[in-house]
RNA sequence: GGCCGGGUGGCAGAGUGGCUAUGCAGAGGACUGCAAAUCCUUGUACGUCGGUUCGAUUCCGGCCUCGGCCUCCA
């Protein structure tokens, strides 16, 4: 089996080619730190840490970047608002983002590097571009001119000509061409600034991840990730940046999740269907809403809805509840990823037919009747669940997860009541062993009485 | 208007030119003091109209319909 992507570069699905194969170098476009993130930015997380898990065990090294933008008009909006230093948001909400990605078990990128660190860096590829007359300044501001590039639009696919007879916004006096965008924008006093031959003033939006992904994985890397809603302007102006600056190809796979709704519509906070990542996790466990997120195809829309996460909170029960019928067997070969469940994956990252094999394995694992065979089983089924990023914890941890808002019943006293209910058994007092499961269940928690004696768990 | 992506069984959601995933929900059975879990069995699915084909849900075309993008939202 080989490795393929849809390329929305070719729009295809293509074999992929590492430009190196010792090291592959991957670049996804990481958060604007003014605000928590919500369930829209998770996709993308959750979905390219699916790849870059994937990756790992097919070369020897790879490099992820996800940058993080802190240096933006809504950044200064929001800390006017909010009366409070700049630095202190977007520390802030960094910390935040990190405390939300490691509950959903998204790995850490390989470098994470901060737009305000790489300000340099900018100033020279906006230089460069002037140099290449691919760039102009005019009234304080540098743009770069998109007819100075031909095959501009080719990834978004649309020519010049659409775009300014689309363009329904009013155009800045100074742009010559409509379809010119800022690479470098002058600061008042009050805004953050830095030095640059064109004056005090700070970077647009697109320059930061041209020159952050120039400075970790080189002028042309492997792949490009982000969500779809990023194709165009943001990935585009990126290409053209970066193409023109370097006279070299740009990234070779590009890669872009499909739209998230939430309840069949267009999630908006005017809507009222608007959730952060925190909202979600007070609601339940971070692998449940990964496994939701996973449940469709990255390429697809996908529609967040509180009956699927349900249902992927369900299945991970499902899967949890196979492995502790074997808690005490040590698993075998958990470092092999079974076939199937890497062919699904290496074909254009298909999820839910992953997804749909480690229910097979849990199946076969309930089946398993040698210890030998148990054992195995459970290899394959963990191995499994480390490519997609699920199971990663404690069985009894995951069965004992209250939500943040409950005042549920602590594990003691949940104890204490089981315990009263052995005795209850053991004398034949069913009635008794009845009231106190009827008792538990309506605090939400499940008794089973097995072999082995009695687990529960909350539902 | 331009461009793009969808429409699969009660629900979610893969996939395939003929052998009709997977999970949840439903039905029946085994097991169980009860229950849960588990296992077994089960269900005339592929928007619509044409075309290509021995055969199409899968390829091609029209239509209907949903959603998105068109300068700073992942």
């Amino acid at each position: 089996m080989s490795l393929a992507f849809y390329n929305t570069l070719t729009r295809r699905k293509e074999p992929f080619v590492p430009l190196d194969p010792k090291c592959v170098g991957m670049y996804v476009c990481g958060p604007t730190v003014y605000d928590s993130a919500h369930i829209g930015n998770a996709r993308p997380i959750i979905v390219f840490d699916v790849l870059y898990r994937l990756l790992k065990r097919l070369y020897p090294a790879v490099t992820y970047v996800r940058n993080i933008t802190d240096v933006d008009d809504k950044i200064n909006a929001r800390a006017k608002e909010n009366k409070e230093p700049i630095s202190a948001l977007t520390a802030r909400t960094t910390e935040a983002f990190h405390a939300d990605i490691d509950a959903l078990n998204a790995l850490r990128p390989d470098v994470e590097p901060r737009a305000t660190a790489h300000i340099a860096q900018m100033i020279a590829m906006i230089g460069k571009l002037l140099e290449r007359g691919h760039a102009y300044e005019a009234d304080g501001h540098v743009l770069f001119s998109v007819p100075s590039m031909p095959d501009y639009g080719s990834l978004s696919r649309r020519s010049q000509d659409e775009m300014i007879a689309g363009a329904r916004v009013e155009v800045a006096p100074y742009k010559r061409n409509a379809a010119d965008f800022v690479l470098w924008k002058p600061s008042s006093d009050d805004l953050p600034g830095w030095d640059s031959p064109w004056g005090r003033g700070r970077p647009g939006w697109h320059i930061e991840c041209s020159a952050m992904s120039r400075e970790y994985l080189g002028v042309t890397f492997d792949i490009h990730g982000g969500g779809q809603d990023l194709v165009f302007p943001h990935h585009e102006n990126e290409i053209a940046q970066s193409v023109c600056a370097h006279g070299q190809p740009f990234a070779r796979y590009w890669l872009h999740n499909g739209y998230l709704m939430v309840e069949g519509e267009k999630m908006s906070k005017s809507l009222g269907n608007f959730f952060t990542v925190r909202d979600l996790l007070d609601q339940a466990p971070g692998e449940a809403i990964r496994l939701a997120m996973l449940a469709a195809h990255y390429h697809q829309p996908f529609d967040w809805t509180a009956e699927g996460l349900k249902q992927a909170r369900t299945g991970m029960d499902r899967l949890y509840l196979a492995l502790r019928t074997v808690a005490d067997i040590p698993a075998e070969g958990r470092d092999r990823v079974p076939f199937e469940v890497m062919a699904a994956l290496e074909d254009d990252l298909n999820t839910p037919l992953a997804i749909a094999h480690l229910h097979d394995l849990a199946t076969q694992l309930n089946k398993a009747v040698t210890t030998d065979e148990k054992a195995k089983c459970k290899g394959a089924l963990l191995a499994a669940g480390d490519v997609l990023g699920v199971l990663q914890q404690d069985v009894e941890a995951w069965f004992r997860w209250v939500p943040q808002a409950g005042s549920a019943l602590s594990d003691d006293a949940v104890d204490d009541l089981i315990n009263r209910r052995i005795e209850a058994r053991k004398a034949k007092n069913f009635a008794e062993a009845d009231r106190i499961r009827k008792e538990l269940a309506d605090q939400g928690v499940l008794l089973e009485d097995g072999a082995g004696g009695t687990t529960w768990r909350r539902a």
